[in-house]
DNA sequence: TCGATTAGTCAACATGTGTCGTTTAAGCGA
DNA sequence: TCGCTTAAACGACACATGTTGACTAATCGA
């Protein structure tokens, strides 16, 4: 198969299209490829051309989505002030919440392992290229720049998640501003023992 | 359908354990539900007496060791030196190499969705509850406590990920460590700008 | 422009899924 | 102990899956 081929661009973005529609009215799990099939006017058979599973399609479908997220993390000033929140951590929490089902859906518990771990993966070595190439804030040198990545990459899948599986409630900013201030607040220093 | 009748309760059992063999050897995503109840010895139907799916059996049959890693969790010395890593922290790191397939293929891309929010629910609902009953370490009384906690879970949810899905290469201690490190750090003060 | 290549269609297949009605037998209460 | 309740077995069903081989037609290169 030649992903260059024109008909295959075509039928790759009739796909994408056909399960993002399909993923904002139902359940992942309850898409089937026959349902999937019909939707983008293509024959069953040719959906397995292209992709695996559904699974498969739709992490690729989100692949602009996961790119974005990245990009922000790529671009936040990582020694901005704790009060104040980074432009693209802000534009970041916004794009979720203008795709909040979508992304409710995709990280929740009938969601798709293979789309949060891709998100971790994009995330994690976003950030493990800044910490290795650039340099961190003081105080965490005596960690593994990757474990770091995965440490960040993890705690913003995971505060996404929580956020959009509870509508989300509350203002992109404000989400944003908490991310934030969990990233940058100082831990009072503990007399050693 | 009464869980309690010793009847279903073997069954229960016998699925789990052959869930989990099976889980052992193979993907997820290959388990059939007709090769599960052989495997189990169970008529096929009588599996969806007790599950509707492998993924819903898989994170429950996962629900014991879900328990271990939020009852560590729950029993960490928040205050504990930065070098000091706390002992129910280095047992779960430990817990976890002791089942490092497993895990990996649980958090993997094609793990089980279900798994992982049921680990980061436990992680979060324990952690909120710590931290809105007892009390945070000084600085971060401006974030929610929920979002605080979803952070800290969708963290370590992530470190482990990533450490298992690398072998796990490494000692349990290191990980652990590096862990705490990152929790314990604290961040370099900024001027506001 | 024309011929070779190949993405897509179509029908068919063995296998797995989820559900149902019936039967068997294990467990429970009186 | 005996009879009622119900978990589990069993066979059958419509449907979805993943794959195959033959055919059609869009694309590309010379």
């Amino acid at each position: 198969m030649n992903p260059d081929d024109p008909r295959a661009q075509r039928t790759r973005a009739r796909l994408k299209a056909a399960v993002l529609d399909l993923a904002a009215r139902q359940e992942l799990a309850s898409i089937t490829v026959s349902a999937l099939a019909k939707h983008a006017e293509v024959n069953r058979a040719t959906v397995y051309l292209h992709y695996p599973d559904v699974d498969a399609l739709v992490t690729d479908a989100m692949e602009d989505a996961v790119a974005a997220v990245a990009r922000a993390a790529a671009l936040c000033p990582l020694d901005a002030p704790r009060d104040r929140v980074p432009g693209p951590l802000r534009e970041l929490f916004e794009h979720v919440a203008g795709a909040a089902t979508l992304y409710a859906r995709m990280l929740g518990p009938h969601g798709s392992a293979r789309f949060a771990a891709r998100m971790r993966e994009r995330l994690t070595a976003e950030l493990a290229g800044r910490f290795s190439g650039g340099r961190r804030p003081a105080g965490w040198d005596d960690v593994p720049a990757d474990v770091h990545a995965a440490y960040l990459a993890g705690a913003l899948v995971g505060v996404i998640a929580h956020w959009v599986a509870a509508g989300p409630a509350g203002e992109p900013g404000d989400a944003a501003l908490a991310f934030w201030r969990l990233f940058r607040t100082a831990s009072a220093p503990t007399p050693a023992g």
